[in-house]
DNA sequence: CCGCTACTGCAACTATAGTCGCATTATGGC
DNA sequence: GCCATAATGCGACTATAGTTGCAGTAGCGG
């Protein structure tokens, strides 16, 4: 192993040159010869160090993921969750971090290392958006033993269902119910493990 | 314009070969050579008549969905919607329409034409599902104008999501939370537009 | 500064997806 | 039954994804 010098370098220029391919093809258009040339880096390089798209697309996405964000707090639930599922939704259209997660969902369809660093990626996303309810916890606005990361499925899934899966337009009026949902629920404590 | 005899013959070979394959490889072997094998028709006829595996897929989305399915009403809209999840659940592991529902998602990634496919697909499956909610609105259940497709939406979300988006397992209590959810909120009269 | 070797560049190679022109077959109207 | 032609079969072709052997470069310990 050598990881620094021209290596890192390398590192760097490869998934940059993902990240804009992916701004700029999508991920149909995605392809190793294309982040080859734009980096500079070589073909056999690529394929010898991540394997594939699917190799890129992983590193990229955990690297997404080791951020420090932290969910904004407004001081009432459900307008926490409010400004998380508007968050979501832009996240999605965003430029930057946007194609990357959409790109890891597709490929977790075909490659089970994909698939996996999905997974870790939302559990790690989870988690720290958990904190909302936390806060409501402490508040006393929902039960105590409410579980976080189950409010927080619940609020996103109606998203990530209408972008990827049935393939209906969100407007704010989903985003505003699918909020709603979610904080009725909690405050009913339908998310207390022991009820 | 010439649709009776081999034609129709062929569309049938192909369109089951493209079954047997999806459920023995998978999306990510899907191949048309590999159909074209396998169905005796020629390759450069399927690229004709299809296009490519996004259309084989679309038609095939399109064909299971022309059946006359209705959800099984249990007298309770909890429980309704309980069955309701538990079969899509069992739908997308079970042996022949699973892998092709999953494959169209999959390739709504890559191709517009599977996109409108599977949105039109899941528009017709609110619509069949939402008839328990409509039972639920004449038993006086759930307030009047509930929407029925947003409470099948918001039922079947969370599903969708476990399995396609984090990667997350899906459990018993995972669908009975989620019925549970969707069930309270539209007792709690939140599925009505005009509330 | 020097040498070992991990890493990379290069080019040729294989394999496969997808296209195209042309000959052949079989459908549906007469 | 017969014909016009839609549909198909066939094979060769291009383009591109991915692999591999070999030579050159540069990181890192001495």
């Amino acid at each position: 192993m050598r990881p620094g010098g021209r290596t890192a370098r390398n590192t760097e220029a490869v998934l940059e040159a993902t990240l804009t391919e992916l701004g700029t093809r999508g991920y149909a258009g995605l392809t190793v010869e294309r982040i080859a040339t734009r980096s500079g880096v070589h073909k056999s390089t690529i394929y010898r160090r991540w394997g594939g798209v699917d190799g890129l697309l992983s590193t990229a996405l955990a690297r997404s993921g080791t951020g420090s964000w932290r969910p904004p707090q407004t001081g009432a639930l459900h307008t926490d969750l409010l400004a998380l599922l508007h968050r979501v939704t832009e996240n999605f259209t965003s430029e930057r971090e946007g194609p990357v997660a959409t790109a890891a969902i597709a490929a977790a369809f075909e490659s089970a290392r994909a698939a996996s660093a999905l997974h870790d990626f939302f559990v790690d996303q989870h988690g720290r958006s958990a904190v909302v309810v936390e806060a409501a916890i402490a508040r006393g606005e929902v039960p105590a033993g409410t579980d976080g990361r189950e409010v927080v499925r619940s609020a996103v899934a109606p998203i990530y269902y209408r972008l990827f899966v049935s393939r209906e337009p969100v407007t704010d009026a989903d985003v505003e119910l699918a909020a709603r949902v979610a904080t009725e629920a909690s405050i009913a404590g339908l998310f207390c493990p022991v009820d």
